[in-house]
DNA sequence: TACGGTTATATGTCTAGACATATAAGTCAA
DNA sequence: TTGACTTATATGTCTAGACATATAACCGTA
């Protein structure tokens, strides 16, 4: 078997580690739910030290392979049938990396008592501030994206005095307030008048959507939805796989 | 600086060095090609070892956020400020997992010489013969997306003899065919009266588009297109980050 | 200038310890 | 039986070293 080989012949111990445990995962020897040798009995079984096997876990801990859980040991996680990850950072640096001139207009501002549909959006119960935030991003002075933000004022305070007019809320929430988990959503809806009317773009074209929500240990610090122009906008990416 | 308050409070030394670089990376302070302090620079900075600097840094690499080159440093990676990673298993274990009954159905097959349009969207040269098939695919007897895919005979000679008419192509590929690269791109269209009638649409309708390229080392395998309702099938995502 | 050999250096890997911490499991009392 | 308390243990993080290794940069020669 070619995994076995490929396992036997890299070049240093904690990727031979890594990649033994890799195959049994992958060849379904170790079953989702199968609980890893502990760190100790691979030291053993490697004769090496625990940093080694424990560099060997983590990465695949990382890989979301396995799963590990203090004083209980490591884990097979359950094959994720469909997953997607989607990085962005903001807006700002996407568009100049593409080479373009990034351009940031404030379409609104408010600052409100959250709504009913304000703290269903945020998922949060307790009626609180909120700060409310329509703009648009464009590249080479064409839209770009119209962005529609609510952000937590209860989670983050200071976005009500910060200035967004000329900083887009995405930025400054980078620089303010660090994020532990979010949750994207893509779908795709067609342009309604006010929508085509933000991207210059026809009533009834596709466009993208995407929906992200950042949370900060459990506390929602913002929702906000990217609207793209369908047919000139593309998610791409490339990766490697087994 | 809030940077440096942000970073306090993480629990430990190194998320809180990977974090600090986090942020200068996705906020483009440290652009694409922009070389990393080197790790005793870092120990300095941190007053902590070079093990501690080396993982926050090594996780960084493995999230294919910089890169490392032996002698010479590490650098951001470039394509980083926005990029999608999905990993689609097969339409079977995607729809059962939904907890919703699968069902699929072969619309049409054909083995034929590629022409220059399957030429160019296989990103091949030379003229071989391809198997282009579409198929719809349903959960709980509605149409839950149509697929139309192009092999590549060359790569996969077996899929000339496959037989499409009960086992979708996606998971056969998977399970004869290992692929080692793939290639994502998410796009939105509105349907047309042909792809209207395959998803039991209205014409005019929001689709989600996701074209995927798989290779294995250099060998192009298929090229597939899918097609969602934008309205109801949502490609949700949620992730750990800092 | 072009080429080939040498060297300095940043990363890659590894060790043998240490203490911290979350938590499964066991213990005991109400 | 239930709940609260204690304990054992596996992982999480970190240190201060070590040697390996690829390679950018330098240098000398043709």
């Amino acid at each position: 078997m070619s995994l076995a080989t490929d396992a036997a012949d890299k070049p240093t111990l904690y990727k031979r580690i890594r990649a033994d445990i890799e195959t049994r995962i992958l060849t379904g020897e170790w079953p989702p739910g199968h609980r890893i040798p502990f760190e100790h009995e691979l030291v053993a079984r490697y004769g090496c030290s625990r940093m080694t096997v424990n560099k060997a876990l983590s990465e695949l801990a990382q890989a979301d392979l396995i799963e590990r859980r203090r004083r209980a040991g490591s884990f097979v996680r359950r094959p994720q049938h469909q997953s997607a990850v989607l990085k962005i950072a903001d807006m700002r640096a996407e568009i100049t990396a593409l080479g373009r001139a990034y351009g940031y207009e404030l379409i609104h501002r408010k600052l409100r008592a959250a709504t009913a549909a304000d703290r269903d959006r945020l998922g949060v119960k307790k009626a609180g501030k909120v700060v409310a935030i329509t703009c648009r991003h464009s590249a080479d002075n064409v839209p770009f994206a119209v962005e529609d933000r609510l952000i937590d004022l209860s989670s983050v305070p200071d976005a009500a005095t910060a200035d967004f007019s000329r900083e887009p809320p995405g930025s400054w929430l980078l620089h303010h307030v660090p994020w532990t988990e979010a949750e994207h959503t893509i779908s795709a809806i067609v342009a309604d008048d006010h929508t085509a009317d933000a991207l210059a773009i026809a009533v009834g074209a596709p466009c993208l959507v995407i929906d992200r929500y950042t949370w900060r240990s459990a506390r929602t610090i913002t929702a906000v939805r990217l609207l793209y122009p369908g047919d000139s906008h593309r998610l791409v990416a490339r990766f490697k796989g087994g």
